[in-house]
DNA sequence: TTGAAAGCGTTACCAA
DNA sequence: TTGGTAACGCTTTCAA
């Protein structure tokens, strides 16, 4: 490695052109101010051939704001998150910003953690994904210190929340599970079962919600035996499913369509049914929730409920950027998607 | 929404706290000096009760580093990338590190540009994953913009690539695909096909020769017509692999075992086998490489090369971190992980 | 141990 | 249009 070089500065290049930093400034990095054509490009030059490059750090502090966009999500390898955060991320460098990002890995007190370090970056927007835990102590903790991001100018958008404060992009979860369940009945589903996350997440209570009352619409109701409680993960999906199973058997009860979630609990659950010496489609029908890449190279291709994920993480940085006076609030629409998990029967 | 606050500064709390701010700096973000015991007790309780949080930004023009490592990759929404990128944020959490990212969509020219947005951004480490396509005249650009950013105290890390002046992350690629050849045969496989990315990438070229390599070892040759060039998605797997059937079948040549070289192409070439009518593992074995989530979700399960892919995010951040007299190659080993979609023939 | 003041690289105001 | 200079919020050297 060359021996460690320094940066140069906008005052070394306004120095070389023979220009106050001032007029280096304005021809450089653009302002309300104009400089004359020739000047412009002097300096123009004169920067790209020292290699300047603007520090937006400086910058930052001298606008005092930063072109930044952050995103707190709860785990990037999770299809569902790693979706939304393309989204972001293509509608953060249309818009000519950066985007920082963070995983809570779903702990509240890293979310804290990350949350903290956010402000001290004093982005344009925070952009939070994933639901919190309503009962956890630290959502309240949370929200405050949202809030008071907000209140020193700070956009935030939340995906997916209960009633708040903030932008917030509402994924229709209650009305796509309500077309799921009719959906299925309409193929001949009459024995439900439910693989789900935990209640208190919004989002999976939402889903749950919304199935049951699209199944009570046809006249079926589902017990609360019927639905399995567990973590709303692949490997939550694999052990709920399985539980699920168990219980009906013992019960002698019968069971003919089962509804994950998400389709990650759906992928797991697949497995699981495999795993029981049943076949998906076939014995049981499965479906899922969210449409996540790789739902129709499942086999049998995996039922499911679409959600624009790539789209709505593009909004969302749209609304971040909106006028802001008042707290918007998005609909996103979701598309039941038929697949062969869940034939006709 | 409430009136627009000002975020308090550093000099508020001094003032508030009646010392100085460099005592209120030194007490509050430590520094080697130290502060007696009790007036940093009560700069803190004040800094506290005022809501004070650091401005960054004004840290790191004041410090000349930013606490940030930033992330180049294709697309956060691939698996394989969505994985790492999950282990550089926990092993930038665990340093304290902030994370900026951004996708090139596969387009060189994003590329140059956010790679020049990130020298701006003046983070430690700058970490590059997805191997760019050596045959780019923007790769020499891209490669000398990397050491620009290097000659001026910045640490490099490339996720597999070929020989370059940087620390290096290197994906046992060809050894990983010449063990899944090996095993192949083993499973009674003989009539080999191949769909693959481009040639260009190098990940690519080196699952290619090495898978080649192989089976050379095993007594077994790969015609050229026996590989399928596509793009290096699941959908050019889709694509891909209709072709090497249809291509096979004018032939009149028997093809038992295919090598999608990665799990993503995988996926889309199962699903291109059953809307031939065939049966994946049955009629055709079929392995990936990468072992993404859902490898063993999918039905048959499917046979594929692990990458501790999150380890080897973590492992690019400490990397960084090192002390970087030398550059460093660090070697990712990988193993083969069998499963139903090539069983025993 | 503490404080005054210079400095980090910019931008933006105010004159010229 | 251009330049001088204060200001942004912080760290760090140098004295006290």
């Amino acid at each position: 490695m060359a021996a460690q070089q320094r940066q140069i500065t906008l005052t070394e290049v306004a120095r070389a052109a023979g220009v106050s930093t001032a007029t280096a400034s304005r021809a450089i990095n653009g302002s309300s101010r104009r400089v004359s054509a020739d000047i412009a490009a002097r300096v123009k030059r004169t920067a790209e051939e020292l290699g300047y490059l603007p520090n937006l750090s400086a910058q930052t502090v001298a606008k005092g704001a930063s072109p930044t966009v952050a995103v707190l999500l709860s785990d990037v390898a999770d299809p569902y998150f790693s979706a939304i955060a393309a989204g972001v991320m293509s509608g953060a460098s249309e818009a000519g910003l950066m985007v920082t990002m963070a995983a809570s890995e779903r702990s509240p007190v890293r979310e804290l953690e990350m949350l903290r370090t956010f402000r001290s970056q004093r982005p344009q927007a925070i952009i939070v994904a994933g639901s919190r835990d309503e009962e956890n102590a630290h959502t309240q903790e949370f929200t405050a210190a949202l809030r008071a991001y907000a209140e020193t100018g700070g956009r935030v958008v939340v995906i997916t929340q209960g009633p708040s404060p903030f932008d917030l992009v509402d994924i229709q979860n209650h009305d796509g599970a309500r077309k799921l369940a009719h959906a299925l009945v309409d193929r001949g589903g009459r024995d439900f079962g439910v693989v789900s996350g935990r209640m208190t997440l919004q989002t999976n209570a939402d889903r749950i919600s919304g199935f049951r009352a699209g199944l009570a619409e046809r006249g079926i109701s589902l017990s609360d035996d019927a639905i399995v409680e567990t973590e709303f993960t692949r490997d939550g999906g694999y052990v709920g499913m399985h539980e699920l199973l168990a219980r009906r058997q013992d019960l002698g009860a019968p069971l003919d369509t089962v509804f994950a979630t998400s389709d990650m609990m759906a992928f797991g659950a697949a497995t699981a049914i495999r795993d029981h010496g049943l076949r998906v489609g076939t014995d049981i029908s499965l479906a899922g929730f969210d449409n996540v890449g790789l739902t129709e190279d499942m086999n049998p291709a995996m039922t499911s409920v679409e959600i624009p994920l790539h789209e709505l993480g593009q909004s969302a940085v749209r609304l971040a950027l909106g006028s802001g006076a008042e707290p918007v609030r998005l609909k996103i629409q979701t598309r039941v998607v038929l697949r062969a998990s869940t034939p006709q029967r």
